[in-house]
DNA sequence: AGGATATTCTATTTATCATTGGAATACTGT
DNA sequence: ACAGTATTCCAATGATAAATAGAATATCCT
């Protein structure tokens, strides 16, 4: 019954808890949700010098949060498995239930919270009717690593050039990645500037997948 | 859309990953998954200095993983809600899933992997039967705060005395805490030298309830 | 082979965290 | 009010982590 024994047992689950420990990574995490990305594709869409990017993504490695794959000069990094996903969604629902920091943060990010939702259940009965058109507004890339199905890609910054594939009698529902996903409601006030009826649906493709709901 | 407001969102749910970046902190959230425990009751059971122990448990409250009861001069400190016991399950099966360091201290601590298991549903079974004794290893206190129904609270510290309590004809089985808590191994082994047919649960009391099977 | 590109490694500075003894605080029970 | 008990606060030390510039490595392409 050594206590060293049981303090390094602890110490492999703080390992993953340590590397959830910094909001960079968490963000990285985030990213990587949506499928595997190169080194430097993460230091883009996240801002931070390369060097930083690596050196997270050693850490995340190091807790073997994720792995690589190497392709030419590239390396792709990617979740280690669906369990990271599952740690990363008990974690979003930890901090929503207990957190009561998170709204406020969650405001200054996303902006007024004025941008109306629709839930998973509805969307799938109102896609199933046709009686909605879903877009997914992420960088084609992540569409293409799998979305809702009858999703159409139109990436936000295409959105304001698009307009005109869009039905005008049909309510629009745009989606993203997750629930602090500020894509889909930056389109969501765009189009609604255009005039057209949008919604955002509440969470985004990872809860999707974990709903057990398909996905193309 | 700033990337400071980014940062200081993600800044949110990384409070919660460095909570849990720290092997005393992540102990104590697995005993207070099984129930509300004051400072002093946590500084024994983990065998750390009280002092320390508080300060730990100050981090995890701040983080709002845990609040807090005060009952005379005493303070109880407890889980802050279900999603803190499901991000922690999510931990252990994140680790599980990935970490192959995992297996080797888990065995430092627990001991060979010699002791035999049973799993949920066939325990479940079994005991609709009544053709299984299930004895519930961990503290008093523990088995108080909620347990397996028709189990029988003998601690490890009183088992080796009372030995007789057990029927001579029917397998016996052990649960405690989870996976890698160390009671229900030595109580399979004690009463296996003593030739009683005995095996452990193979979770313990947290993943039953996660199951939503009943708890008395 | 040699230049080009993507990523990691090394080294340094700065900031944050862990531990713990001793003092301070908060509450109880007489 | 006061002595007793449980817990937290304070302060100091040592340890660990973050950011990033510059050098090194690995692979591709011609």
């Amino acid at each position: 019954m050594g206590r060293e024994a049981k303090e390094a047992l602890f110490e492999q689950f703080a390992r993953l808890g340590k590397a959830l420990g910094s909001a960079k990574r968490v963000e990285l995490v985030d990213v990587l949700a949506q499928g595997e990305r190169s080194v430097d594709a993460l230091a883009q869409v996240t801002g931070v010098n390369l060097t930083t990017v690596s050196a997270h993504l050693q850490a995340l490695r190091r807790a073997h949060l994720v792995t690589t794959r190497r392709e030419a000069t590239r390396i792709y990094y990617r979740l280690a498995g669906p369990a990271v996903a599952e740690l990363y969604l008990a974690l979003l629902r930890a901090a929503e239930q207990s957190l009561p920091e998170l709204p406020d943060a969650a405001e200054a990010y996303l902006g007024p919270d004025d941008v109306e939702e629709i839930g998973r259940e509805e969307l799938w009965h109102r896609a199933e009717q046709g009686t909605v058109t879903v877009i997914d507004v992420r960088p084609a890339e992540e569409y293409a690593s799998g979305h809702l199905p009858g999703a159409v890609s139109i990436p936000l910054s295409q959105l304001a050039d698009r307009l005109s594939e869009l039905p005008a009698g049909t309510e629009v529902v745009a989606y993203c990645r997750g629930p602090y996903c500020a894509l889909s409601y930056a389109a969501v006030r765009l189009l609604r500037e255009h005039g057209l009826p949008t919604r955002r649906l509440a969470d985004g493709i990872l809860q999707w997948r974990a709903a057990d709901l398909p996905v193309e």
